[in-house]
RNA sequence: GCCGAGGUAGCUCAGUUGGUAGAGCAGGGGACUGAAAAUCCCCGUGUCGGCGGUUCAAUUCCGUCCCUCGGCA
């Protein structure tokens, strides 16, 4: 039987928690993550991953497993979110996809091209002739090898010219060639419950919640991450907040010019997010208080 | 009161050897297939402090006034 699985997503900071242990309460769910941030482990104050006390309501899966210096692909994301929605399912629970890492979730949910795994060395040699010959150079290599896909990405975006690059190095193939390709779509039924919160009210909770986290001991938990990780540009040190945290630990920035970027940065985030979801016409919008109607359309989802 | 330094975009400032001005940040919109809280793209008329003067033309030069910040009294 293939499982049904709920979804709530939204912008950083719209209220997904809380809606979540409500659904989870009412439907015997388990959370399964889908925040790109929220899987590290020494920064759950500032990815906001739930607190122990909200974690202890019911099973969350995927949160802080993994380290600083760890990287998460969303192919590996996608495999790690099947095997956690088998489990959930087997044991009678129902899965509730949470997070606002659109990417993340098309993965799970529609697959991927199945390309294989780049060496490390590959894409280390790529980056290193981005430097050197310049963004020009780069993106005239993409479209004598991809014309395609070269028209689409812009000449100085970074990493999709270069990983575009390392995949017909690694693979002799366009990535168009392998776009053309997906695999990995479990076909799961899933209800996406997207949480709309107005704009000012959203910039008032990100601004709030920034407070809340520096009470929590934001600093020194971006300290003695710095502190435990040999890697400066570590994945997990690039997380809004923490980056602007690292700068002033380091002397670069004023502690209130670091809350201020911090902020700052947060909001265009969820803007960011509010873009990609925006296309997603499956998605049912809910203002953010309303629970109550999305346990009213899950409640239909789920019998139907 | 005197001597300096300033007053230009919401903020911090650049600039125009005289031809009505542009960066960063903030703000708005968008892209997105294994780094995605990442990586990128697009969007700038503002009495250039006020008023006079010189000039074909002044934000720019001159005068004067106002305001801010230092220093000296």
């Amino acid at each position: 039987m293939i499982p049904k699985v709920l979804c709530l997503l939204g912008p950083t900071g719209a209220g997904k928690t809380e809606a979540a242990l409500a659904l989870a309460g009412r439907f015997d769910g388990s959370v399964i993550n889908f925040d790109s941030r929220q899987v590290y482990r020494d920064l759950p104050i500032t990815t906001a991953q739930p607190s122990s006390e909200e974690q202890a309501r019911c099973p969350h899966l995927l949160y802080g497993f993994l380290e600083t210096d760890e990287a998460l692909s969303a192919w590996s994301y996608a495999e790690q979110a099947k095997q956690a929605i088998t489990e959930v399912h087997a044991a009678g629970g129902t899965p509730i996809l949470v997070g606002g890492t659109g990417l993340y979730l098309r993965a799970l949910l529609e697959g991927m091209s199945p390309i294989p795994a780049v060496p490390e060395e590959v894409r280390a040699r790529l980056t290193e002739e981005w430097l050197e010959c310049g963004p020009e150079a780069m993106h005239a290599r993409l479209r004598a090898v991809d014309p395609a896909y070269g028209a689409r990405i812009h000449p100085h975006d970074r990493q999709r010219v270069t990983r575009a690059l390392e995949v017909y190095a690694a693979t002799g193939r366009a990535l168009t060639h392998w776009h053309a390709d997906t695999a990995g779509a479990l076909g799961l039924p899933c209800l996406k419950l997207g949480i709309r919160t107005e704009k000012d009210a959203l910039h008032q909770r990100l601004a709030r919640r920034i407070e809340i986290m520096m009470e929590r001991g934001a600093l020194r938990e971006v300290e003695l991450a710095l502190a435990g990780c040999s890697n400066p540009d570590a994945p997990g040190l690039t997380g809004i907040g923490c980056a602007e945290l690292a700068a002033h630990l380091r002397g670069q920035m004023r502690l209130v010019d670091a809350l201020w970027a911090w902020l700052g940065n947060t909001k265009a985030y969820a803007k960011r997010q509010s873009t990609w979801f925006k296309k997603d016409p499956e998605i049912l919008w809910f203002e953010a208080a309303d629970v109550a109607a999305m346990e009213r359309a899950a409640q239909a989802w789920l019998k139907g």
